[in-house]
DNA sequence: TTGCGTGCAAAGGTTTTGCATGGCA
DNA sequence: TGCCATGCAAAACCTTTGCACGCAA
């Protein structure tokens, strides 16, 4: 049903290449050009959509620039909080009881069903607080 | 420094009687067409930037559509988190015990400094869960 | 051979910018 | 009067769509 092809396996490669980070559909583009293999930015918007769509890559659209991409694999992100950093794009999987904790209480007291896979928490990780320092 | 003029008051107005939900700038330029107040879209739009940046508006950004944004008045929001009804767009502030506790693990664990301004939690609230089991 | 995948060009929609005009203080 | 605010038109920007061609199975 779903062909393999250079493209998508490049697309694939190149985010998780760079899953430290996030990157943007024109950066895939141009790290794929770097590396000779050049893709269309259509095919690039596509592949993107299946492969969020599969719960492989995290989308983020954050204020006043293009959306970001990040490889998590199928590490049931639908299922736990994030942590992602402003300033290097760092991104933390929460698993972690306080969390689960936390999402009862909301439900307990504002009546609220939060939904980790939709929800970031965003702010500074300890590695970039540890550079501004200095 | 700032003058004070019909549309800013208008589009202030605006936000303030659909502050239950949230609006899009095309939402506003629609209203006030029919108030018989016509405010053209790029005033709009300069108003908005200006009350995000007093912190009198809050914006959002959310995949697949326009920005949205919600009057919140001086209510100090960026010193606690929010939860975000993902159905109705109402908007809980969490002026909650419980969260600045979880501020304060975040930091001590996971060494994440979060930014409650910036963080917005997504899901269902109370009102919609109870209409959605009708 | 079949039909999905690709990529160019063009369209689409939202937001920003340039510039002349309008209106508050 | 001085200067900010407005609004039209156009640009900028990211993303999606149409369509013909290419290529995997």
């Amino acid at each position: 049903m779903a062909y393999n092809t250079k493209q998508k396996e490049a697309v694939l490669a190149c985010l998780k290449e760079h899953s430290e980070g996030h990157v943007h559909a024109a950066d895939i583009a141009e790290h794929l050009a770097k590396s000779g293999s050049k893709v269309g930015l259509t095919t690039i918007y596509r592949q993107l959509d299946k492969l969020v769509e599969e719960g492989v890559v995290k989308k983020f659209v954050t204020e006043g620039s293009s959306a970001c991409y990040q490889y998590v694999g199928d590490g049931h992100c639908g299922e736990h909080f994030h942590l992602k950093c402003e300033s290097c794009g760092k991104l933390i999987h929460l698993k972690c009881r306080t969390f689960d904790r936390l999402s009862a209480h909301i439900l307990e007291e504002h009546g609220f069903l939060s939904d980790p896979g939709r929800t970031t928490l965003y702010g500074i990780c300890g590695d970039c607080r540890a550079k501004e320092v200095q």
